[in-house]
DNA sequence: CACTTATGCAACCGAAAGGTTGACAACATT
DNA sequence: AATGTTGTCAACCTTTCGGTTGCATAAGTG
């Protein structure tokens, strides 16, 4: 039941969505950083500015920023010896996707009748999905 | 303009739900943890199901499933020597809550004429913003 | 009870993360 | 030209990560 499924699949091709996700949820994973996109999201902001409030190097913060501009999450531009950030909303979507792909399949599982009936099947409905993920 | 929003801050506190992000974003940054989430959201699984399709261990799968489990995204029952693997979809409520929060400043940013007209008061922009984020 | 299955735990390892300090490039100002 | 500002690069250190192997544990099966 519920068809194949178009299946991720682990390629590490550096480019890939997959190696995407890989940056973006990383980025996303320290605070810093969250706290970096939650205040971009505001507003631009050079380095030095990002940096101000956190008790670490503006070296630090440079290199955080670095990590949010592989993952795409940030662009920078130029203005004198400034760099403003920018915040690069689109990138977003890839994960909300990813996220609802998932989500919503786990939810229709659990509201269908199919969980009921499986647990009544008692033992048997851990093979009945084989062809899982890839 | 814009309100003072809630402010986030970096508050490492175990448990606070920073907390709680930092270690479901980093449990995501895995493809091979994503790809068990993926599986997943189909059926639940054993350690030894999952695992099958990697080219590691099943030591390492177990890892894996820990820091999931950790992260909250998974939860584990007992089925004789299996431990069937479960996925919690509402962690995800937590991550789409924090990227819906900031896409969608952002794009309201984008949208109404702030973005312009600051760009046209020039350089002090910058600090209209100092309470940012929560 | 011995044996196999299914998992977890501990010790160890190389690589990557996140931080620091110190030098340096680029531009503005004087 | 000299100086100050803004940001990056490079080297280094420590901690965490993802993987391995080996052993222990738990629970069905002969």
């Amino acid at each position: 039941m519920a068809e194949p499924l178009p299946v991720p699949m682990l390629d590490p091709a550096s480019g890939s969505s997959v190696d995407r996700l890989n940056r973006v949820f990383a980025a996303l994973a320290d605070p810093i950083r969250r706290d970096i996109v939650a205040r971009l999201s505001a507003a631009d902001a050079t380095v030095g500015e990002l940096a101000e409030p956190y008790e670490v190097s503006t070296q630090a913060v440079s290199k955080h920023l670095k990590v949010l501009e592989d993952a795409g999450l940030v662009s920078r531009s130029r203005d004198a010896q400034k760099r403003p950030c920018h915040l690069e909303a689109e990138v977003f979507d890839l994960m909300t996707k990813w996220i609802e792909r998932y989500r919503r399949q786990a939810e229709e599982r659990f509201s269908r009748l199919d969980a009921v009936l499986a647990a009544m099947d008692d033992e048997n409905e851990n093979e009945d999905q084989r062809g899982a993920a890839s």
